[in-house]
DNA sequence: CTGGGGAGGGGGCCC
DNA sequence: GGGGCCCCCTCCCCA
């Protein structure tokens, strides 16, 4: 058998040897196919930019951008839905408008889609974050998560070695043949355990609990007795993208950077308006209120503003901090630790182990043969005593719910109070 | 091993 | 928007 060149020419045919289907093999994979990716992107990126056959029109906050509507369909779940409800074959453009975001924010997603190049900086994260959610756009989020921890875990670095953070981070993609999950998971595998070698050190160094900076929420009830976080002097330093303290006004900083376009719409009403909801940036968690969403937001953070006077533990919430105190400390309850039964002032007394407190009544009392004695960890006090210690509590009630600082609080709480200070444990002092 | 209760965390919603 | 209440859930401890 012989083969006819172009020229003429005849060669005899050859059958392909192992060496060669292995070369050509090799050639028409990995480097030819993200050679070749990369060539039509750019190819497209520059039609665009040439407004060359671009059939899809966006209004962005009164600024047009033109674009491919394949490619946005393509990358954006948003275009997808939108492109397939219109005419499929329609030869007129099709036509989008968003007030939502603003234009800078789109190019920035327009740029990437074009380019794999999603260009961060602080000033600009949340809400391309924002965008992304809105157009969902899961592999811009997972870049833009990665962004926000990589600039968490700058700052913990910088705050041992002083170094000034990079202003900005350029996100690429790389062509490696992986889809948007895997590339995501990749990702947020990686920064994830970058964050985690950090968070050990500075455990080791600092020997405080961790804050994972912005971290997936706990499932709901879930309890980390580990995870709690004691106050310190850097925790009134407010939070900055770039460089962000371990502290305590994290929820409140993320929240004022919060775009307004977080609110999304949500389920319809009865007569068919929509409503508003407001979706966390960091889960898909959604909320009516924006007060809501900043509670929310210190389960991302892992802030707890409220320390307990009694024991150092800390809180999310006033309300927690509150139940905690008058139920481990103050003994509120009338009801007898030991029978279970209810009890009233008159008929019971608080027994204090430490810092905790409980009630028991008259007759588990003396079954149990509690006296009080003095320099002793277990003792019992008189009803008017108690009602002295409570009316004292009742002030520090109204004046500050742990907001003072802990060395202050030790010295204020007084003998009265029986408050000892424990170890920098998470466990409660055991009453056991 | 299991069930019950305490403690704490988080969401919904009212004031 | 903040405070507070209620409810539900989960974890942990203990009998």
């Amino acid at each position: 058998m012989e083969i006819v060149c172009e020229n003429g020419a005849r060669r005899p045919y050859r059958t392909p040897s192992d060496a060669d289907r292995q070369l050509v093999r090799r050639w028409t994979s990995a480097d030819m196919s993200a050679n070749h990716h990369s060539y039509l992107l750019k190819q497209l990126d520059q039609q665009r930019r040439q407004e060359l056959f671009c059939d899809c029109n966006v209004l962005v906050g009164g600024r047009l951008f033109r674009a491919h509507r394949n490619v946005l369909f393509g990358s954006s779940g948003y275009f997808r839905m939108l492109l397939s409800q219109g005419a499929r074959d329609s030869l007129e453009p099709a036509r989008a408008s968003f007030d939502a975001f603003a234009p800078d924010t789109f190019a920035t997603i327009l740029d990437f889609v074009y380019s794999g190049h999603l260009a961060l900086d602080s000033t600009n994260v949340i809400e391309v974050m924002s965008a992304a959610s809105y157009l969902q756009m899961d592999n811009v989020i997972a870049y833009c998560k990665a962004f926000i921890e990589s600039s968490l875990e700058i700052s913990t670095k910088e705050a041992t070695e002083d170094t000034q953070p990079p202003q900005s981070i350029m996100w690429e993609r790389q062509d490696d043949g992986k889809d948007d999950d895997e590339y995501e998971a990749e990702v947020m595998s990686e920064q994830s355990s970058q964050c985690q070698s950090v968070l050990e050190t500075s455990l080791k160094e600092e020997q405080v609990t961790p804050f994972d900076g912005v971290s997936e929420p706990r499932r709901r009830g879930t309890r980390k007795r580990s995870a709690t976080h004691r106050y310190t002097p850097d925790d009134s330093s407010p939070i900055d993208l770039q460089r962000a303290p371990a502290g305590t006004q994290k929820a409140d900083e993320l929240y004022a950077t919060l775009p307004t376009i977080i609110g999304v719409m949500g389920v319809f009403n009865k007569d068919s308006t929509p409503t508003m909801r407001f979706k966390c940036p960091f889960c898909t968690h959604t909320v009516k209120r924006k007060a809501d969403l900043k509670r929310h937001l210190r389960c991302h953070t892992g802030e707890r503003p409220y320390p307990c006077q009694a024991c150092s533990k800390r809180f999310t919430r006033l309300e927690h901090l509150r139940s905690h105190f008058e139920t481990i400390h103050q003994a509120r309850k009338l009801v007898c630790r030991k029978c279970k039964r209810h009890v009233t002032e008159q008929n019971s007394r608080v027994v204090c182990e430490g810092s905790r407190r409980y009630r028991l009544c008259e007759v588990c009392l003396q079954e149990s043969g509690l006296v009080a004695r003095e320099g002793s960890d277990t003792n019992t006090e008189e009803p008017g005593l108690l009602l002295g210690v409570e009316e004292e509590l009742e002030g520090n009630h109204n004046s500050s719910w742990g907001m003072e600082d802990e060395d202050d609080l030790a010295e204020d709480s007084g003998t009265d109070l029986i408050i000892q200070e424990v170890e920098d444990s998470d466990e409660e002092p055991s009453a056991k």
